[in-house]
DNA sequence: TTTT
DNA sequence: TTTT
């Protein structure tokens, strides 16, 4: 359909490690939850308060990967991706939904917190090295299923 | 919580008339729900296929007035507001979640299909004034509860 | 550099036609300005007023093509891109700046007012049919030079 | 008019620290340049390469007293705001134009670099406390000059 | 002119 | 369940 845009935009923070599986089609995929929280004053108190919004992403392929590798609980996160809500059947037989952020592209803004995970490589958190540079860049997946023009891209970084 | 951004831009259609509601403390809701659809090439058949993922979008006080005069069963939209999954108990006591998408900024681009509701006003759709420009305009809703800084606007348009 | 995001969302309406150039290395790029418009009221005056921005959009390969085959004068577009400020020598020797947006995603929200270019093909513009439906779908660059992954697309759309 | 949208988000990290100027009627207005920087791939070499953008952010009232409290040279932004292109005319008399993000609501993504700014007070980079909590929260500014429906807020954050 |  |  000609005319549409599904696109979301989150900064905010892991809320627990992510998990990654492996499809028997060789595909990976990982998810986990993240939190966004804003702030206002309630105005018959004046009182400041937050609320904290709670989204779960989820990841393919090669962002999966990266994700696996360096993304943590408390790890603070750029994700741009799309809506989708899924659905499924639960226990008593009824239709439910959930809806998800699918991320095609990931900005790791902090390092996860030092004491988060037990499963960390060593030289990750565990060794303390909090101030040893991450690898990751903003990775971007494949625009899929978007329309890709396939054209062939030349030197020209524009 | 500083630090944090939880926003969503949507263009797509509208799958309904949108329901109103006036709360007894004189509050106004709108609720209606909006499609999105992409397009891709299936790999193995070569096939170009279409998905289509469905949002709930709620408008609150202002907006929702708008909403209620202007917006109707395939009104192409502009939305853009942020993330929100509430919690409910359904009949057998289990908890649900829906995630909705709250708006705080709307713009037209298309009037509704001509045929769609049988409530608009006669001007509106019935009296097939297609090229009759609507009066609506980018309505910002108050960025609430997002922290406001409070200064007085001056006249300078920047 | 990790960690960084650059990001543009527009809808307007173009001012002109595009111009569009085929480079000597066969690449291919299109050039238009587009207009953004925004109402305030005057505080001073209560009126109405509106203020219109333009901006200089840039596309190049395969959306350039689609450019030149739909986009005219008035289409009203969806524009996602990137900033891209480039440097130039004017006749006088001075170093000038010109921001551009750098598209990477167009949306056609409206074909071309009917009127407005003279070199369309017949059955775009001049023979006024204006209900025929574009065969414009959403169109999405290769994100270049964002970093790609490049994992194998498998068939299923998730 | 109807229907536009002139939005910009970006991520990246402050050139300089911030110039600030307070205005005869009562304004203040703050600005500073900002990279964004993007890695690819040549593919004539196989090198990786990086592309830094450079963009002029102002920003006006409550949100410029934040910039000047808080943000420096090196502090990483979230900034989302809309493209602002003035012109002026220069010494020789030629109307030249400058493009700029005119920026509505920033987020601080990190404190400065703390040898930046030889003007911080002294608990902020002078006396080394990097971990103590900046007191900076997102801030919005008033959607100006957007229509604003003025619609009186309640306390309920929904 | 920043940052990793 | 995160973060400040």
């Amino acid at each position: 359909m000609a005319g549409s845009v599904n696109k979301v935009i989150l900064i905010g923070n892991l809320g627990r490690d992510p998990e990654v599986r492996r499809l028997e089609n060789g595909g990976i995929v990982a998810n986990f939850p993240m939190a966004t929280t804003e702030s206002y004053t309630d105005r018959s108190t004046g009182e400041r308060k937050e609320i904290t919004d709670w989204h779960n992403i989820v990841v393919w392929r090669g962002l999966a990967e990266v994700v696996e590798k360096y993304v943590r609980k408390g790890t603070k996160l750029y994700v741009e991706g799309r809506l989708k809500t899924r659905s499924w059947t639960d226990k008593d037989g009824n239709t439910r939904y959930t809806t998800e952020v699918l991320a095609d592209n990931l900005t790791m803004l902090s390092r996860a917190d030092n004491n988060s995970s037990s499963y960390n490589e060593p030289n990750y958190s565990n060794q303390g090295t909090p101030s040893a540079p991450s690898p990751i860049e903003t990775i971007t997946s494949p625009d899929y299923p978007a329309t890709n023009t396939g054209n062939e891209l030349d030197d020209l970084p524009f």
